[in-house]
DNA sequence: GTAGGGTTAG
């Protein structure tokens, strides 16, 4: 190395002994030593990548009127984009592109990539229709760099043009097109002509294919995708089980996700980051430790990380969840998001509104899905001046427009207050349109304060935005029966028969020993459904010694009282937690998941089971955590 | 010289 940067120092700084022409009519032995040298030492800083040696050289050759080969540019063009070297890059395309130089195709798509790279999509597309010859790689990086941009008809329209200039599209050509995709009608033209030319068998087509019909929501098509499998690697594996993991279909990712690793498959962070999700989704805290083991490996992956921090805190175990907050170094936005909804969706808002203040000076800067968190954290401790505060000081402290969700928790907030004629107010001043979870969060703050004429107005807005929304006749239903208008019930209930609206059958479960055990409200299936009844009706009966009065407020039908009764007591959650009594030892947490908000009913007798029995019982419904103890609930 | 999979909200 001393000795090239000797030589480089002493010759080039003379004028040139030899022209370019001359070089080119003579043999390689009668190079003149400066010249051969100076190309020598240009090649060797090209391929040592020492990008200021190489550009020096360059200047140097350029005075001397000399070109090296192609190999080599490409090499210099590398350097430029690992060191994302633009304004070096733009001198090595201004010298390629000299009038004695004669580029080939392939180092022209080097520079199309090196701009492509840089993020810089005018230079490229100039420098595209300039080039006096496109092939595939030509056509397929500008493909490739709409793609990537969201510039869907671009991309669409630049295969055409590429069809009818005649160059075939390769397996590059459509995994990058196919990320463009955004009507199924182009992805099932894209799909059939990739099956007409035997390419769907490339596992990047095949991972492309998977991934976009899921984003899609063809989740049915994704898996024909995958199952068509005769080739296939971890990658396709990973689109598979992510896509199901995607769509909350937890169950049969974590199928996949064993399926592959018995085909021998290693699993990888993507893996694994789906894996996390899938037991979140399940809040299989168990499976979600065991999974934990493997994610040892890859301790430094950021997104892997802020998986397994989600994993904790929404399967109710704060304290595990604290400990992987405490101990990632670096933390992004999300990891302090994730923290701070864990922490407010548990119950602890104090806990979850000071992190957001030392987020304030110690972490990134929040974003929308951060203000989220801190403003559900004040509605679930019913802070209404703080979250006014935050709310009002979004736009200004963070330059954040607030949105459909933030408004929905202000609306809980007020709702929960009881002002429900603030509540109304802030809707009509929603900058955005109110959607169907903004007037179920009104109508259920009627449902709280009994307020029938509103609850009514609201459930109708609902409505009449998805006439099939089962929770909005539910909710109504319920209100009316709470005042025992049954009339009304009545009618609510024909007019969901009249449309075919059934109601989801509420379904609760738990882990015991690695398997979910799932229950629905009557539901005889399980295997110990009559012990599972017989130490139900036992526990009952000794809570109403204690004083348990069941609330049949919270039946659906209209039914006499002591009927009511026999349905509200074969709830799902409470079939799980009397499974969970059975198998789990005293001091472990009884986790149970569940698909429908919780009801009054199944509230208290949690709460005085929880004090009963001296358990901690943790029920997770869509939307919070519930951690019962002592009588008591985090939810307040 | 061109291509693929993963994380936060109601």
């Amino acid at each position: 190395m001393r000795a090239i940067s000797r030589l480089f120092s002493i010759s080039y700084s003379k004028p040139p002994s030899c022209s370019y022409t001359s070089l080119a009519s003579t043999s390689s032995s009668s190079i003149p030593a400066d010249s051969s040298s100076l190309l020598n030492d240009f090649a060797n800083f090209c391929h040592n990548r020492d990008l200021p040696r190489a550009m020096q050289a360059l200047e140097a050759m350029e005075r001397h009127k000399l070109w090296a080969d192609a190999i080599t540019y490409s090499e210099l063009i590398k350097c430029c984009l690992a060191r994302g070297a633009v304004r070096e890059g733009k001198r090595v395309h201004k010298h390629i592109f000299s009038n004695e130089y004669d580029p080939k195709t392939f180092l022209i798509n080097s520079m199309l990539n090196m701009y492509v790279k840089f993020n810089l999509l005018e230079e490229a597309q100039i420098l595209f229709e300039e080039m006096p010859e496109r092939n595939v790689v030509s056509w397929t990086t500008m493909i490739s760099a709409y793609s990537s941009s969201k510039l869907t008809e671009k991309a669409l329209n630049l295969l055409k043009l590429m069809l009818r200039n005649g160059v075939m599209p390769n397996m590059f050509t459509y995994s990058s097109v196919l990320r463009a995709c955004e009507r199924l009608s182009d992805l099932k033209q894209l799909h059939s002509s990739i099956t007409k030319v035997g390419l769907e068998s490339d596992v990047f087509v095949r991972s492309a294919l998977i991934d976009i019909y899921s984003k899609l929501g063809e989740l049915q098509e994704a898996f024909n995708v995958f199952n068509e499998m005769l080739t296939g690697d971890s990658v396709v594996w990973n689109s598979i089980i992510g896509a199901f993991a995607q769509h909350s279909d937890g169950d049969e990712a974590l199928y996949l996700y064993k399926s592959m690793r018995r085909a021998g498959f290693p699993s990888d962070q993507s893996t694994l980051t789906s894996a996390l999700r899938a037991c979140t989704s399940l809040s299989m805290l168990e499976l979600g430790r065991q999974v934990h083991v493997h994610v040892l490996k890859f301790e430094q992956d950021l997104i892997l990380n802020n998986a397994l921090l989600d994993m904790y805190s929404k399967c109710g175990s704060l304290e595990d969840a604290k400990s992987i907050f405490n101990r990632m170094a670096g933390k992004d936005v999300i990891s302090w998001s994730t923290m701070i909804a864990g922490l407010a969706q548990n119950g602890f808002s104090k806990e979850a509104l000071n992190l957001f203040e030392s987020m304030k000076t110690l972490g990134p800067k929040p974003n929308h899905i951060t203000l989220v968190g801190v403003l559900f954290a004040c509605s679930h401790a019913g802070l209404v001046n703080e979250g006014l505060y935050y709310f009002r000081s979004m736009k200004n402290l963070y330059g954040i427009d607030p949105g459909r969700e933030h408004y929905g928790c202000i609306l809980d907030l007020l709702g929960r207050a009881g002002r429900l004629d603030d509540a109304v107010k802030l809707i009509n001043e929603m900058k955005c349109e109110p959607d169907v979870v903004t007037w179920r969060t009104l109508l259920d703050a009627c449902s709280v304060h009994r307020n029938v004429d509103l609850a009514k107005f609201a459930a109708k807005e609902i409505l009449k935005l998805d006439p099939q929304d089962t929770g909005a006749y539910v909710l109504l239903s319920n209100i009316y029966a709470n005042s025992k208008r049954w009339d009304d019930v009545a009618k609510v209930r024909r007019s969901m028969r009249a449309r075919g609206v059934r109601k989801e059958p509420g379904c609760s479960w738990i882990e015991v020993n690695k398997y979910i055990h799932a229950f629905i409200s009557r539901d005889k299936s399980h295997p110990q459904i009559h012990e599972i009844n017989r130490q139900l009706n036992q526990l009952i009966s000794r809570l109403i010694s204690a004083g348990y009065v069941p609330d049949t407020n919270f039946v659906l039908q209209d039914l006499e009282e002591e009927q009511g009764e026999a349905s509200l007591k074969y709830h799902s959650e409470k079939l799980a937690i009397v499974f969970g009594i059975m198998n789990y030892p005293r001091e472990k947490t009884i986790r149970i998941g569940k698909n429908l908000r919780i009801c009054g009913d199944c509230h208290l007798f949690a709460k005085l089971a929880a004090k009963l029995e001296q358990r901690h019982i943790v029920i997770r419904d869509p939307i919070r955590y519930h951690h019962f103890q002592d009588g008591f609930c985090s939810c307040a």
